[in-house]
DNA sequence: CCTACCGATCGGTAGG
DNA sequence: CCTACCGATCGGTAGG
């Protein structure tokens, strides 16, 4: 008979992905070795190879449940049947709120992609793309006129996840702006900039 | 006495930066080889060492050069005494115009730089910071609001930055956008979005 | 300006 | 025939 799993197999899963998430993030895919990462989680190596065949499918699962997560969030605040305008702003607001504590994960999104195979790079930007239609909407329900196939709603959307994607770069907890503050500025400058733009 | 330099020592230098700098963004800057490098410049990897004392040396330079660049494009840019507005766009489309042959540099600006020794960081960080620098005084003058010590200006400055160098992610030559179309949609997005976030 | 190497370390796998 | 885990070490390749 198949020896059963063990209890903890996703407890320690997810453990694993955490500890060596903070640490692609700090030393970059290259530089955090299969050892370091091993000892990081308490480990041995051959149980971390027990859980991923290689180091691709650890980074492949970190960025996968990291999108997950994105997307589950974005799109719950993105269900209310809410005005335009407030429902882009708690769209916002999600996708900052799921980044509070994903800042490695966002910055190995970024930074590590390319590293992964084509076609696990192409079911990775499957789900980013999955984001994007979803924040395309609400602004093209926010701004009509940016709706029916109008050129301005890529570079306004892109506009947007460029605000929200770079925040990492600058943005301390504990600042004179909160998440909430910064997704209120955010919005702000999307939709009276759009409406702007398209009057 | 000293050998003098070769007359041709400077463009070498370029083609090498170029070339790395391509190789760099492509594969990373852990994957790609020194030997990689001096086989893609069609110079022995002897040679390379010549010009470069090291890897970091290579990285550091490509990154130092690309921030000369940029500020030298925005600063010529932000000169001419011209109504707040019309200095802002001139500066993000000098910016964006500076991209232009520069996406592997901004790349490797954006994914690498931590690579380096902590002091190497700062001096090109610094570089980074006199740019933002600009950008900011454009803004407060552009949008008087801002100014005067007001919480939003670090934000709605980050913010710019964040579409500006996020550009690259989505931006393609001869798609139906053009640079300056999107440095007139930035700085429109950006400069209504603040007077309306400040009013 | 080249090629032959070095000390160190990598990701991944062996038997049990 | 599966999964859980160890100590030890493999062949290859990196920057220099």
């Amino acid at each position: 008979m198949a020896r059963p799993r063990a209890d903890d197999y996703d407890d320690k899963r997810k453990a694993i992905l955490k500890t060596s998430a903070a640490l692609f993030a700090e030393h970059g895919f290259d530089r955090a070795s299969m050892n370091q990462i091993a000892q990081g989680c308490g480990v041995s190596k051959a149980l971390l190879y027990h859980y991923y065949a290689n180091k691709d499918a650890l980074l492949f699962d970190i960025i996968r449940d990291h999108l997950d997560e994105l997307n589950a969030a974005v799109e719950e605040a993105s269900a209310p049947a809410a005005p335009g305008e407030a429902r882009l702003e708690a769209c916002v607001g999600a996708l900052l709120d799921a980044y509070r504590d994903a800042n490695a994960e966002h910055k190995i999104q970024i930074n590590e992609m390319k590293r992964l195979p084509p076609e696990q790079q192409e079911e990775l930007k499957e789900r980013e793309r999955q984001l994007v239609k979803v924040f395309a909407a609400a602004l093209a329900d926010a701004v009509p006129a940016l709706g029916g196939g109008s050129e301005l709603l890529k570079p306004v959307t892109m506009s947007l996840f460029g605000m929200v994607n770079w925040h990492y770069m600058w943005f301390r907890e504990g600042g004179p702006v909160s998440r909430e503050d910064y997704a209120r500025i955010a919005t702000r400058l999307i939709l009276d900039g759009a409406r702007s733009l398209a009057g």
